[in-house]
RNA sequence: GCGCCCGUAGCUCAGUUGGAUAGAGUGUUGGCCUCCGAAGCCAAAGGUCAGAGGUUCGAAUCCUCUCGGGCGCACCA
C-alpha cells in the first residue's frame, strides 16, 4: 500500500525531470508516511517541501506539478495539497482489504520479511558475572536482548544470541573463597566471613553441596587461614582494607588447597550459579545459542594473539612494568592497561580478544547490550577496533538504563553485595513472566524506567498487558460463541465481502491492523521494541471499540463472514506481535 | 572537574530521525451492560515540551549555554 503510493510519486517526479521542471540528479529519498489524522487522508508525503528549493518554486506550486503528473491508480480516491505543501493521499477502502487476506494466509509468518537479507548478527546480552543469581537490573537487559533478537530474526537477519561468561576473573576468585569459607563454617571452623565476600545464602547452598560430595577433605583449620600476615578487614571505625583482606584470603585458599582442590571449588561455584542463571532465563523465555566462556580465550591463545596484534600494529607501550594500549589515539579518554605489572591480563584485554573472536566467526555485525553503568568502555572497544583497522560501525552498543522498582509509592532499594537485592526470579514469581517481559520493553531502553510492581500485578486495574491479552482472548471467545450457536465462518466468502465493512470502527480497525508489518520493521531497524508495544495497545483499543459498537455474529452471513475475517486478522496480528515481545497470547483469561 | 543518558499533562511515558492543532495510559469528573467477556467503551478537564539563545519555509526533535536528575571516570570485573 505504502509502496504503491511511493511508486506513484516516483513516477511523477521522473516525469517532471524529463520535462525539465525538476533538475536531473537530485535524489531525495521520498518519505511517505502514515497521516496523523484521518482528515489528512491515509498517507502523506513532504517531498514537495524538500525539493522546492531545487525546483526554484514554492512548495505548493511544486506539489501541484507533482499532482498533475501522477499516473492514474484504481486504489486512489484523490490526492490533494494541504498546509505548507503536503501531498495527502486518500485511498479506496479496498486498498486495505488485501491486508486481511495476506494476514489470514500467512498466519504466524505474517510480518516476516527479508530486510536483513540473511546477514549474520551476533547479539550479546545479559553476560552477568556468574557470582550470584540475576537481579531485576539484569532482567531488563535479558528482556530487551531477547526481544530485539526476535525482531531482527523476524525481518530476515540470522541472529546468534550469546552470553559472555566472565568465568576467569577476580570476582570468581572471591566467590570460590566465599564458598570455601562457608564450607569450613559448616564443618565447625570459626571463620570470620570477609566483608567483601559474597554474602548471599546461595553461597551456603553451594558449600553444603561440596560438603556432601567431599566430606571434610577440603578442611583446613581457621587458625591456618587467618594468620597474622593477613591484612585486617574493614572495621566499624573505618580502619582496615576489605580489598586487601579478601585478596590475601584468596591467596591463602589457593596455597592451602592446592591447584586441583581450589579449581574444584571454583568450578563447583561456577556451575551451580550458571545452571541457576540458565534455568532462570529459560523460564523467562530467554534462550541463548551460545554461552561463551572467557576462560576459553586464554586456553585457546586468542588472548595472546589479540595482544600481539595490537603490539604488531604499534599501538602499545610499556610503562611501570605494565603493557598499555594507546587508546587515546583512537578517541578514548585515557590509555588502557592490557597486561598488569604482575603479569596478569586485564578484563579489557580479554574483551579485545573476545570482540576480535566475534568478528573472526564471520558475523556481519555485532550488537552488545550493556547495562548503563558500563557505558564508560564503549569508547575503548571502538578504539581498539579502529586501531586494528576495523570499522567500528560493525559493533553497535545499546545501553540499557536501570529500572527502579516501586511497590505503589514505595521505592525498593537494591544493594547487590549485601544479598538483600530483589532477584529476577522473585520478580517473575510476583508479577508473572508475561507482565515482566512486557514492562521491561515497554519503555525505550535508554530511558530511565520506573517499574511499578503493583501496576504489573494488578488484574483489576488498567494493566496494559492484560488490556492487549484481553483483546486477543475476546476474539477467541467470539469464535467459541460462533461454534456454540452452530454457526461456521466461511473465510473465502468473508474475504469476498469485505466491502460490507462500512462502519467507522471497521475503517479505523482496518487501517490500524494494516500497519502491522511496518511496525515490525520500524521496531527492528530502530532497535526499539517499544514501538510494537504502543502499536499493540492502539490496535487492542480499536478492537475493543469495535467490539462495543458492533455485533459480529449477525444473521446476515456475508457480513458476518467479513467481520469474522477482520477480527481474525486482528487476532493474528495481536498474537504475532505478542510473540515477538515474548508475551503469551492467551485464549481466555 | 570531565564524559554518557535523560528532563514532554498531577503521575508513568509516546512522539516513526525536522512537519500540519504536541498524543496515550493512569488519576479526577460525568455517561454506557435485556446484547459475542464491563479486565471493556465514550466524553470532559489537564501543557511556557526544564530555561535562554541560534540554525530555516517549519524545532519537543538539530547546535551552544544555563539549571535539575541518573550513571560512569582502576594495573576490579
Amino acid at each position: 500500500m505504502k509502496k504503491h503510493v511511493e511508486a506513484l510519486i516516483t513516477s511523477s517526479l521522473e516525469q517532471l525531470q524529463n520535462t525539465g521542471k525538476l533538475p536531473q540528479g537530485i535524489e531525495a529519498n521520498i518519505k511517505v508516511e502514515r497521516t496523523k489524522d484521518r482528515k489528512f487522508g491515509d498517507f502523506s508525503c513532504n517531498v514537495a517541501m524538500i525539493l522546492a528549493k531545487a525546483a526554484q518554486c514554492s512548495p505548493r506550486e511544486l506539489a501541484q506539478s507533482i499532482l498533475d503528473h501522477l499516473p492514474p491508480s484504481s486504489q486512489l480516491v484523490k490526492a490533494e495539497i494541504a498546509g505548507p505543501g503536503f501531498l495527502n493521499f486518500f485511498l479506496e477502502a479496498e486498498a486495505y482489504h488485501d491486508v486481511i487476506g495476506d494476514i489470514l494466509k500467512a498466519k504466524e509468518k505474517y510480518g516476516q520479511c527479508n530486510l536483513g537479507q540473511g546477514k549474520k548478527v551476533l547479539v550479546e546480552f545479559v553476560s552477568a558475572n556468574p557470582t550470584g543469581p540475576l537481579h531485576v537490573g539484569h532482567g531488563r537487559g535479558a528482556a530487551y536482548g531477547a526481544t530485539l533478537g526476535n525482531f531482527l530474526s523476524e525481518v530476515g537477519y540470522r541472529v546468534h544470541r550469546e552470553y559472555y561468561v566472565n568465568d576467569a576473573g577476580r570476582q570468581m576468585d572471591i566467590l570460590a573463597t566465599s564458598v570455601w569459607l562457608r564450607y569450613l563454617e559448616l564443618l565447625g571452623e570459626k571463620v570470620i566471613f570477609p566483608r567483601n565476600g559474597y554474602q548471599g545464602d546461595y553461597v551456603k547452598d553451594i558449600a553444603q553441596q561440596i560438603q556432601k560430595n567431599k566430606g571434610n577433605a577440603l578442611r583446613h583449620s581457621a587458625d591456618a587461614i587467618f594468620t597474622p600476615d593477613i591484612p585486617t578487614d574493614l572495621q566499624e571505625d573505618g580502619s582496615g582494607d576489605k580489598e586487601a583482606h579478601v585478596d590475601a584470603l584468596i591467596q591463602k585458599a589457593k596455597t592451602l588447597l592446592g591447584a586441583s582442590d581450589y579449581a574444584y571449588i571454583h568450578l563447583q561455584g561456577l556451575n551451580d550459579i550458571l545452571n541457576d542463571i540458565r534455568q532462570d532465563l529459560g523460564e523467562f523465555g530467554v534462550e541463548f545459542d551460545e554461552w561463551f566462556s572467557e576462560r576459553t580465550l586464554t586456553q585457546s591463545n586468542h588472548l595472546d594473539k589479540a595482544i600481539q596484534q595490537l603490539k604488531a600494529a604499534g599501538h602499545t607501550f610499556e610503562e611501570k612494568g605494565a603493557l598499555w594500549f594507546r587508546a587515546t589515539e583512537f578517541g578514548d579518554e585515557k590509555d588502557r592497561v592490557l597486561v598488569r605489572e604482575n603479569g596478569q591480563h586485564t578484563y579489557f584485554a580479554s574483551d579485545v580478544a573476545y570482540h576480535l573472536n566475534k568478528f573472526d566467526r564471520g558475523f556481519d555485525f555485532a550488537i552488545d547490550i550493556f547495562g548503563a553503568d558500563h557505558h564508560g568502555y564503549v569508547p575503548r572497544i571502538h578504539a581498539f577496533m579502529k586501531a586494528l583497522g576495523m570499522d567500528p560501525n560493525r559493533l553497535q552498543v545499546h545501553l540499557v538504563q536501570f529500572a527502579i522498582l516501586y511497590r505503589g509509592k514505595e521505592r525498593l532499594s537494591m544493594s547487590t553485595r549485601s544479598g538483600s537485592f530483589v532477584t529476577l526470579r522473585e520478580l517473575r514469581k510476583e508479577v508473572g513472566n508475561d507482565a515482566a517481559r512486557f514492562f521491561y520493553v515497554m519503555r525505550k531502553c535508554e530511558q530511565h524506567m520506573d517499574f511499578d510492581l503493583e501496576l504489573a500485578t494488578s488484574k483489576t486495574n488498567d494493566n496494559p498487558v492484560y488490556y492487549i491479552q484481553y483483546a486477543h482472548a475476546r476474539i477467541c471467545s467470539v469464535f467459541r460463541q460462533l461454534a456454540e450457536k452452530q454457526l461456521t465462518w466461511d473465510e473465502q466468502q468473508g474475504l469476498q465481502n469485505l466491502t460490507t465493512l462500512t462502519q467507522p470502527q471497521e475503517d479505523l480497525l482496518l487501517e490500524s491492523v494494516s500497519r502491522y508489518s511496518e511496525i515490525v520493521q520500524a521496531s527492528a531497524i530502530n532497535y526499539e521494541p517499544h514501538i510494537m508495544v504502543h502499536f499493540l495497545r492502539d490496535l487492542a483499543n480499536h478492537l475493543h471499540t469495535y467490539y462495543n459498537a458492533c455485533q459480529f455474529i449477525v444473521d446476515d452471513a456475508p457480513l458476518r463472514d467479513a467481520r469474522l475475517c477482520l477480527i481474525s486478522a486482528v487476532r493474528q496480528a495481536l498474537a504475532n506481535g505478542l510473540r515477538l515481545l515474548g508475551v503469551s497470547a492467551v485464549e481466555s483469561m
